[in-house]
DNA sequence: TGCCCTTACGAGGTCTGACCACATTGTGGA
DNA sequence: TCCACAATGTGGTCAGACCTCGTAAGGGCA
């Protein structure tokens, strides 16, 4: 039998399309909000069935690189980087990931950030802290405005530290606590004395102190720990059997 | 016409495979390293499509929850936690992420992390470690070796800490940084120097000398950062209008 | 007896083409 | 003028056949 053996296709059709849309992506061709050609045109010209382009789409969404929607198109993923939103969900479920570790590393992750923030930060990012902090002075009655501009505040700390690998750490982690933090904020009770806490590590970001807003930065979050009831609980006998808090399906609905 | 809409079977197929797997796993059902059933199989007792049972697969997959193998079956990921091998590859082409930032990034998580295992560490993370150093000093010269210990020198550490979500960011940043720390290695001539210094971070650990550890490894990291050729560039003027230039090639390019 | 090669089978990988569901657009009727 | 509905384009799902890879079982040769 002929064992003609014609091209070698490389790796499998998955890591084809996914490379070769990481290749657009690299050389420019793709830019975050950019639409790709439709699934059966494409597939067409990648010279591979419909259902090979599909996985690799799939594979470039689940990691948060491409944003599927129906009946409209598929696109290169625009707005803050962020790894899937999913994945630490997921991953912390397999592993077991705790809600006071993941609190942990958003401490130790965003007071870096804000020190850097300091000392990177720009005119631009000050007038936009700015911005926000007198949004939350005004949203004090109202919780659910008050976190938005919160979560603004905080993200815009990240762009500011100038380090996107690290920003999008941290937007993960956030969406990920996003729930619970959403019910905490609804039984706040002292929104003025947070916002007078962001005020003061604008502040310090705008003067360039960066060692002052680091550890205002991580002093205002030990504070939300703890009103979160997410403190590192005391070493203990291995006592995994804890109650599991059901995480809801919805995730960062909304 | 008959609409019926009988049962809405909630979301669509590749989030209902994903949150049964998901449940699956939370439940204990499904443990790291466990086989799930034949594509086949498994579809049919999900009354769904085998080609949407995969969506789901793939996604899981993608993310670093499963792990595929083809002509043996589909596996619950184990080992070091991780996110997706090319997701910070894969989202740093698309944001222009640097090679320094990934740097910059490794040494502020990876320094917590030693002061961390300093705190927190036991007796069994001292045992590893002491081992692991007795290697790199055995292996001083040859580069290959070295670096596969210092690799589990620093993985250890991660372990120590007592933070598995941290853990995991460090794992997929060594991950993407591995291939042009492996060239770096490969030209290195002074193993023994490098080697001293883990032996000093390990006895900052094994003392409890959080703070001690945490500069060691920070001191550390930074020189391999400048062997490396990683530090962060000068500051040089550059419009807040975002110039769309060419996103610079992060180092682990081919 | 014991090893190696071949075969068989189980499992994932890919293809095809049809049809379903969702969004947007355009057009005709009220 | 405005709303309802149909047409269109795009992703989502399905079905079943076939391909490729790994492993284990079986048989032949030394």
């Amino acid at each position: 039998m002929p064992r003609v053996k014609e091209e070698e296709p490389t790796t499998h059709r998955t890591m084809q399309v996914v490379n070769h849309i990481r290749s657009l992506i690299e050389n420019g061709t793709l830019q975050p909000g950019d639409k790709i050609p439709p699934e059966r045109e494409f597939a067409r010209s990648l010279k591979i069935s419909r259902a090979s382009l599909r996985t690799g789409i799939g594979y470039l969404a689940a990691m948060g690189v491409m944003k599927v929607r129906h009946g409209v198109g598929t696109f290169v993923a625009d707005g803050p980087p962020e790894f899937g939103k999913a994945s630490l969900s997921l991953i912390g479920a397999l592993h077991g990931f705790q809600s006071w570790q993941m609190f942990e590393a958003r401490i130790i992750l965003e007071s870096h950030l804000s020190g850097l923030a300091a000392e990177r930060g720009k005119e631009e990012h000050h007038t936009a802290l700015a911005e926000e902090v007198a949004e939350m002075f005004a949203a004090i009655s109202s919780p659910t405005d008050y976190l938005i501009h919160d979560l603004l505040f905080h993200r815009i700390i990240s762009q500011a530290s100038g380090n996107p690998i690290l920003a999008a750490i941290i937007e993960t982690i956030t969406s990920a606590l996003y729930d619970s933090r959403r019910k905490t904020v609804e039984r706040a009770t002292d929104l003025r004395e947070s916002a007078e806490m962001h005020r003061e590590i604008f502040r310090a970001i705008r003067g360039h102190k960066a060692k002052e807003a680091h550890n205002l930065m991580e002093q205002h979050l030990r504070m939300a720990q703890i009103a979160q009831g997410m403190e590192r609980p005391k070493e203990r006998k291995r006592s995994s059997a804890a109650p599991k808090s059901r995480q809801a399906r919805t995730a960062t609905a909304a």
